[in-house]
This record gives structure tokens, sequence and C-alpha cells, in this order.
DNA sequence: ATCAGAAACGAACGTATGTTCGTTTCCAGG
DNA sequence: CCTGGAAACGAACATACGTTCGTTTCTGAT
């Protein structure tokens, strides 16, 4: 037996990167075999090379074609927001909420097997990540020299901001008692005016 | 050769804790073998099983340790404070993040390999989160029934400020540019009020 | 119609893993 | 002083891993 009827690569590669997705979400990619994903695709071990050369260039494919397709959705985004920088933050929250909530797969990994990402693979991937967290930072500073957020330290507060809005899809299920568009109301009110009465 | 001059068990024992924790932190448990756990201890990887029965017994013992400790010193320091809600909430705040920020490795491992746990393992470690989550959840119900916290979730609420304040461990260094006090003074504040002016 | 390359196969490689076993030496309680 | 258990050793087990190789068949462009 040898090549199959019917084969196609480029389908092929999307089955291998959707089934990688989600097994590296279940039991983590150390835990992953190249065998279980294999047979998961339906192939043989050795035919996974066809499509990629090694089992870190997957991951590292993963978490950056997941880090792109975030960027770019965020911009976007924020494009069609009116360009005042409550605005801005508004649709900055919102934003990031329901596109998390959507992939928490992909959202997953980005953020726990960093680790397992070597020398210039990581490099990478957190240079992405430092463009996203610059797109908040930016917001936040235009708001506190426009004089609509308190002035203090915009990095800090751009960290709290995305740890708590990133804890979210942690806990979140889509059969939940919250609605998607409760929690977003929620963490704005939540990130523009404290808890406190 | 066998049994070496000098050898305690409980000493031993806590050694292979601390390098684990350490080599846990480090590659995470996946990417851990017993065989370089035992060369930092400077044993032989049998060795290891004269101080627990398995890998993963190992791992649970970490993290069920921590959390008793976290448990019971939070009570410790709950009881400290006034009792009126806005002051043990503060408490809680600065607790959480002095407790955490001295402890990242122990609370990297906490939150980031629970997924390794299998069965009563996993169980027995998420009762006893919940069961710090709830000290939160019980201090932001107070605070909401006497009115000097915002109506809301409660529970939603405690998951964002938890998400929020064990984030910052996550890019914390002792040599930053922020001292701890500062930076539980920007968290108070930054859960309390918000980012709004 | 042909043929280069794409896409699969089956077998195997070397290595590493968690764990078990039997043995040996040291320590502590009677 | 003796002895039972504690704590280490070295060797080995079965298995699983990521990856390579050579081969075979199908596909698509010329």
């Amino acid at each position: 037996m040898a090549r199959i009827p019917g084969s196609d690569g480029r389908r092929t590669a999307a089955l291998i990167r959707a089934a990688g997705l989600a097994l590296i979400h279940r039991h983590g990619y150390e835990a992953m075999s190249l065998r279980q994903l294999a047979a998961e695709v339906g192939l043989q071990p050795a035919s996974l090379y066809n499509h990629f050369p090694t089992k870190q260039a997957l991951l590292h494919g993963l978490i950056h074609d997941h880090m792109e397709a975030l960027l770019s959705s965020t911009a976007a985004a924020l494009s069609a927001a009116a360009p005042d920088p409550l605005s801005r933050l508004r649709a900055f929250i919102a934003h990031h909420l329901l596109y998390h909530l959507e992939k928490k797969p992909e959202v997953f990994i980005a953020n726990f097997e960093l680790r397992a990402l070597e020398g210039e693979n990581l490099r990478a991937i957190l240079a992405l990540r430092r463009r996203y967290e610059m797109l908040l930072t930016d917001i936040l500073e235009a708001g506190m020299a426009a004089g609509v957020l308190r002035p203090g330290d915009a990095q800090i507060a751009a960290y709290a901001i995305l740890a708590m809005l990133t804890g979210a899809c942690t806990w979140y299920r889509p059969e939940g008692r919250l609605t998607r568009g409760e929690i977003v109301r929620i963490h704005t009110d939540l990130i523009l005016h404290g808890h406190a009465a």
C-alpha cells in the first residue's frame, strides 16, 4: 500500500492541525504522542512528516497562526470602533472576550505550551504577544493622557486586564448560566469602575 | 554499595520535593524525567521510590501541600484583619499577592499542571481550590450585602479578581521596577475603583 | 501520455521513560 | 548487642517515543 486514492495534502494538513489542537488542549503538548495524533487522523506516524518537519514545528505553527489571527482580527475590531480611547477600550475588551471564548483550545495552548518552544520559535511568539499587549497599552495611555482613565502604570494595567479577561476562558462553559453578552458587560463594568460601591 | 552513611529519609524527601518543584517549574511535569530528578538530588532513579510511590504522587503531594499552606495562611491573614468586608477584601488581596509572589514555582505548578492529575488526585485538589475561591466569594457577598461593594455576581467577580492577581506572578520579577508594596497598592486600587477616571 | 513530485505505507532505529527487583549497608529501638 | 526496617545501590524490564528510510501509488502539470 502507498499513496491513498483521493488523498489531498492541503486537507490532510488541516486535519492534522485540527486534531493536534484538540489533543494538545486535552493532554498537553508533551503528553500528546505523534502516534496518537496520527491515529486520530487515520495515518501512519511516518506520514505526518509529509506535513511538518518536527513535532515542535507543529506546535509553533498552531500558536503562530493563532496569534496572527488574533492580531488581525483585533486590528479590525479596533478600527471599526469610535476613535476615542474609551470606545476603543470597550471594543478591545469585548473583542478579546468574544474571540477568546470562541477559541478556547487555541488560547489555552498559546498560553500554556509556550515553554515547550525553544530558541527562535519562542522568540517569534513572544514578539507577537508583545505586539498584542501593546495594542492595549497604547489605548490605556491614550486614555490616561485624555483624562478619561485614571493615571497610572499603563503596562501593569494592561497585564491586569489581560489576565482577568483571559481567565474568563478558564471557567466559561457555553452551556453555563451566563451569556457571552453578559460576560462582556460584567467584565467591562469591573474593569472601568471596579468593585467598590 | 547500598545505604549511604549519614542518609536521612526526611531530609532526602525534602530535597527531592525541592528539586522536583524547581524542575517541574522549569520544564513541566511531563517533560521532567525521574532520572533528571534523581541526578539533581544525587540519587539513583530507583531510590526515589523509597520516598514516593509514583511520579504522579509526587506532583500531587507538591500541589496538595501548597494548597493547604495557602489556605491556612490565608485564614490567618483574614482573621488578623478588621471584620468589615472592605478590610477583609483588602487583606485578601494583599495576602494573595504577597504569598503568590513568594511562591512562584508552587503557584505555577498548582495552576499549570493540574491536568496531569488523574481521578481522585485531581478531585482532591479541585476541592481545595474551591475552598480557596469560596473565601473570596464570601467576602464579596458580605460586601455586597453591606452595601460597600456594588451588587453583582460574586462568583464571576471572584474569578476575575483571582485571575488578575495570579496573573501578576507571571510577569513579576523581584529585581523589577516595582516593589511588592507598589504592586499591592496598584492592584487593590484597580480592583476597588477600576480604570475609569 | 508521460513523468516528476506529492502523499501515503510498513518497518525500523536509537533512545528514553516510569517502574520493579534483589541486594547491601546503615541506623535506631529493644 | 542485636535485629528489623529504612535507605540506598545497580541492573533490568517492558514499553513508548520522535524520527528516518526506502518503497509504492496516486495526482497534476506539461
